[in-house]
DNA sequence: TAGATTGTTAATCGATTAACAATC
DNA sequence: TAGATTGTTAATCGATTAACAATC
């Protein structure tokens, strides 16, 4: 007896286990949606969404219903309620204050990339080794000496870190931003590193994704389409 | 009858289709070979290589059987022998002459960043269409109009665009690159960009990374380690 | 030889697709 | 109402793991 009011909708906390790939695709539907509500959109569909992106829609309405009800049948989904249930399930309807360690090239230029403030993401603060950049203000951004990073980490309630370091620094740097009391950590430099069980990791190395182009098109034909 | 010789190696041309995730790997496993190589190892094994990335050694051994025979029972893998199967593997075993469109925040970076001079990609010139930026040299790179791309292009043999231009703009530039007979394309625009089915393309958005470590970090204790 | 390690097969596990009742 | 679209189940497909004979 008793499924009257059959199982809880539970947005955002997943009882069971989200699968690896859904998450990475959650973010591409958040980006369409943004994309749909600027063009004056108001609702779309889960085959709308797959059409925009290559995904089947049977995939969007299972992806989607692995953290509640967001749709309504016969009419589709709003944007706008989308929009927000997906950003509650990133993480991203709060503010994330960010530190940017390394103030080289790819420090630098990520420090002046506006892309993620829109999606809740700011950088607090930046920090460097180089007493040459140590004091400056880089779009606006405060480099501190390293050595500040538990202090000025604890001021601004970092929570994550992007390592924008030579590879050779890259891990103790993290080990750092652990001992700091940072949650995640996105490592730009060309290594791997290693990081206790409870920090969460993402890397980024464009050596890497130029590798995977390359592949695709040397292989092109009996393969498939990269992405 | 008749097996004696077994199936041909082949290495580098699989006969079967190569899983998707195989190929991420398949870089991953290169760049920690090349740092094995740094600190001098001549040699490693599956389960070395797996210990260092996180993976099974059923895994390593698995992904790299997909392209030939390129260990040694009892013994394991020589490094050199494996890095030079893999880069060509992965079609790095040439040069790649690239192409960086937009020469704003991220493209000057990216034009600095020597990450992947090393893994045999060279960026070769670079386009804008603000009369300002048009005909400076950047990092060693000569900026040109993107009227030029098929000239260029051509005379420097490019097979490789770098899409970094505000979102906007992206979707013009690619069909741009096409036109001009590229292959392959990086979009960093957060933005998604339709191709033709030969064209080959990999996207690459700062701002889903951080997502994918904010809901990794905000839904730790339930989920995994995202990356 | 004994110990180590590969390449490969079979078994397990997980993710995608197709189909459809429920709903608007 | 008829047409559209969801959420969910069962069937299919693909990828990972475990185990082991072959090899050095």
């Amino acid at each position: 007896m008793s499924d009257r009011k059959s199982r809880p909708p539970a947005a955002s906390s997943p009882d069971a286990a989200v699968p690896k790939a859904v998450v990475s695709r959650l973010s591409l539907y958040l980006r369409e949606l943004q994309h749909l509500v600027r063009d004056g959109h108001q609702r779309t569909s889960s085959s709308q969404l797959g059409t925009l992106l290559g995904f089947s829609d049977a995939q969007v309405r299972k992806d989607l219903a692995y953290f509640g009800h967001f749709g309504h049948p016969g009419i589709g989904y709003r944007c706008d309620d989308l929009i927000k249930a997906i950003r509650k399930i990133l993480g991203t309807d709060r503010d994330w204050p960010v530190a940017m360690i390394g103030t080289g090239n790819l420090g630098r230029a990520l420090l002046g990339y506006k892309g993620f403030t829109h999606q809740g993401f700011r950088i607090a603060a930046a920090f460097d080794v180089d007493p040459q950049r140590v004091g400056a203000t880089i779009e606006g951004v405060r480099v501190f000496h390293l050595d500040q990073l538990d202090t000025v980490g604890h001021d601004h309630k970092i929570k994550l870190g992007l390592i924008a370091v030579p590879a050779p620094a890259a891990q103790s740097v993290a080990d750092r931003l652990v001992a700091a009391g940072i949650e995640g950590i996105v490592n730009f430099a060309p290594v791997t590193i290693t990081l206790p069980d409870h920090i969460r990791q993402v890397g980024v190395d464009l050596a890497i994704e130029l590798e995977q182009l390359s592949f695709a098109v040397v292989s092109r034909g009996a393969g498939d389409g990269a992405d």
